[in-house]
DNA sequence: CTGCTCGTTCGGATTGGACCGAACAGTCGG
DNA sequence: CCGACTGTTCGGTCCAATCCGAACGAGCAG
């Protein structure tokens, strides 16, 4: 049967990305929706995603909305008025995953450059307190933020391909 | 009294840290006895870390452990025959970070592509049965990793400078 | 209005990780 | 040899996150 082979190959590639998903911080049931979406033709609406994925209702329901706010999955209103939502997976991967990448690292990254700055001003203006040690060790963690800062805007500024060339060009 | 003053200061800049080290996917301890080392002007031992962390002696070894193998701080058998380990941290963090990265990132990223390729073959395979779909579905999924690890491979060759330099001089 | 289905939200069970304390092995000074 | 100290390992506890089932609100068909 042929056709099991098949359903092995999927299940496998998704599994593959559940892996990928926790490595994202995500739940692998939310690699497992995506997963689904990402191989199924069609948009799906959460009792279809009850059965193909296994996982309760609830879980779905949080989960769509998980991936939904993180810009994964697209969610629609299937439908005139009628209540049945539907889902599909989001093709264009490498723009997503910049998302992610700044609603959580550049956050945190910016959140911490606050601090190092504040921790400066606050030790300099201890004049007579012995403080040069700590300002340098500060000093190190802000530049290294900031370089990685640095970084991670041009990363979303620009395509992958752009990136590419980029550095491709650089070497030359 | 400045030097309570500085010491919450100090407190502050580590606890910046723990949330950063979360991030990275390391606990909160680990977090902690870094930002510790990384203030510390010389190398501290177990007990030391005890003291300053407030964390158990079992804690401390496994975390530096970890911490050691990821290559953020360096382990130091102080003096001869002595039993009696040192830590310090690692200064050039970013090299450190692009280990890091390699060690998790890449790994999983490679691990997924070669599940992709596999799958791609194996779905080829099948040339009775009607797996065009499934086979762009992975196809997709393959490109994005595959540009993913070229982004990555570059960023591991290069100093964040020289990045910083491709990254502007392309912009021109 | 009633029955059916859909989607959300809540409390509770389960699991994995972080952390601790105790026990253990090894080393040095006496 | 003995006692003090260091570092590792193991069993256990605690907590947070995941996931489930049940209850609820809401629309639609009849």
């Amino acid at each position: 049967m042929e056709t099991d082979e098949r359903a092995a190959v999927v299940e496998e590639v998704v599994e593959s990305i559940e892996r990928s998903a926790e490595m994202y911080g995500l739940s692998r049931s939310a690699g497992r929706v995506y997963g689904v979406l990402h191989f199924a033709g069609e948009p799906l609406s959460i009792p279809e995603l009850v059965e193909r994925t296994g996982y309760a209702k609830s879980t779905i329901s949080t989960v769509t909305r998980r991936l939904t706010r993180l810009g994964l999955i697209r969610r629609r209103s299937s439908g005139g008025g009628g209540k049945r939502v539907q889902f599909a997976a989001e093709t264009e991967l490498w723009f997503i995953l910049q998302e992610v990448f700044q609603q959580y690292v550049h956050r945190e990254i910016s959140a911490s450059q606050r601090t190092f700055d504040r921790a400066l001003t606050r030790l300099q203006s201890l004049d007579d307190e012995d403080t040069e040690v700590e300002e340098a060790r500060v000093e190190e963690l802000r530049e290294t933020y900031s370089t990685l800062e640095t970084l991670l805007n041009a990363s979303m500024e620009y395509s992958p391909s752009e990136l590419a060339d980029a550095i491709e060009q650089y070497d030359g």
